[in-house]
DNA sequence: ATCCGGCTTGGGAAATTTGCCCGAGCTGCA
DNA sequence: TGCAGCTCGGGCAAATTTCCCAAGCCGGAT
């Protein structure tokens, strides 16, 4: 068990790049309370560090190349349940939110959020409570309101090859990112066009991109 | 005409994530020689805050909400064509790179970079050279020896055709929307995607967004 | 405890599309 | 006249998509 309450906050740093962990680092370490104690690349990296450091907090992002996000929360959560994850990402997809609290987060700030708001977010969370930044409480409420968007009833791997497939991604790219064999994802591929009702690849990608989960540089 | 070369050089920030400039500017500033004298979150602002403070670099995302990144590339440019400016993106794919090339952007840095790649690529830009990250030029160097340059490259036809594929249509609704036989449009996309050097669908969507040719967001 | 339903993963096979090569008609231009 | 480039499409092997199916796993309901 970590002791460091009167001392401090110990945080580990999740996200593939490394100037932004630079940024953070700095930024959370100019708060006095919070230390960053380790950092990660990716999600395989990223138990390692927690079971060597215990850090009090992890702070990463969802979209690293590569395995999931999600799956590391879980991946932490089932070997160190006691864990305070805060998701800290630039998507603010409401079914994306939701993949992320129920595989275990504490909280969840977009990277739109003031820099108070992630350190206050941060302190809450190693505190045990739940925390969300302004807009993404209010993604949650709008859509808890709404009938849901297309991507609903989209699962959790759908959502990812689907975030992938219209990044741009080839079918091997994604089945190698995700240990998949290319099978699988032309059937994923297959089975997210007839959810969605998309007819055409271009659809899908523009539902993506409507949706959030895509951003394109127009 | 800024007269800061001997004290340094001034940097504008654009990024559309507050935490994420906050972070680049403490690891530029914290290198002596670079000073961050504006921020701004969005395209619209970019221009007003370059008038405003003629920084010797504006180091900026691509990919933000709304306006395009390439777009206040082009904005600034084309007002005041000494500027120097320098992408800074998480995106690594060949036709944005060109894309921001061919906008006026001096250099291109990948967010995967080590923190110095950044400085580095930040003093040759202001020097008034060229500047990219290494795995952007292997990037431009696999995509040169596939040929395939970008989409000014089409014929009126193609373009057309890339247009109702970007916008969702059907390779049977395209034939018959331009009384062309099923074969020939096949052809076309075939053309396009090799023309264009797009290896997926889903690339030549976000290519036809990317230049203006395909509206996303309703 | 058991069953049900949903998610994830992939095999199989027919249908369709892609990748690439080809020729032919047209136009503008030197 | 002749070249060059766009437009249009045939052909055919290779790859992908489209469906259908099954098995393992897990969580919730009975």
């Amino acid at each position: 068990m970590s002791e460091v309450a009167a001392t401090g906050i110990s945080v580990l740093l999740v996200d593939d790049h490394p100037i932004v962990r630079q940024g953070y680092r700095r930024v959370l370490e100019s708060q006095g309370d919070l230390h960053v104690v380790a950092e990660a690349d990716n999600a395989a990296d990223a138990y390692g560090a927690f079971k060597a450091h215990d850090p009090d907090v992890v702070v990463l992002d969802i979209s690293m190349p590569g395995a999931s996000g999600l799956e590391a929360i879980r991946n932490i959560r089932a070997r160190s349940p006691r864990a305070r994850i805060l998701v800290f990402t630039m998507h603010n997809e409401a079914v994306l939110v939701k993949a992320a609290f129920n595989a275990g987060a504490s909280g969840f700030v977009t990277k739109s959020s003031e820099p108070s708001a992630v350190v206050t977010a941060i302190r809450n969370v190693a505190r045990g409570e739940r925390a969300m930044s302004d807009d993404i409480a209010h993604i949650l409420a709008e859509d808890s309101l709404s009938a849901g968007s297309a991507l609903d009833q989209l699962g959790e791997r759908e959502i990812e090859i689907l975030r992938q497939f219209a990044g741009g991604a080839t079918t091997e790219q994604i089945a190698a990112h995700l240990n998949l064999s290319i099978k699988t994802v032309q059937n994923y591929h297959y089975l997210i066009k007839t959810k969605t009702g998309a007819r055409t690849d271009a659809q899908l990608v523009r539902l993506a991109a409507a949706c959030g989960l895509t951003r394109i540089w127009r």
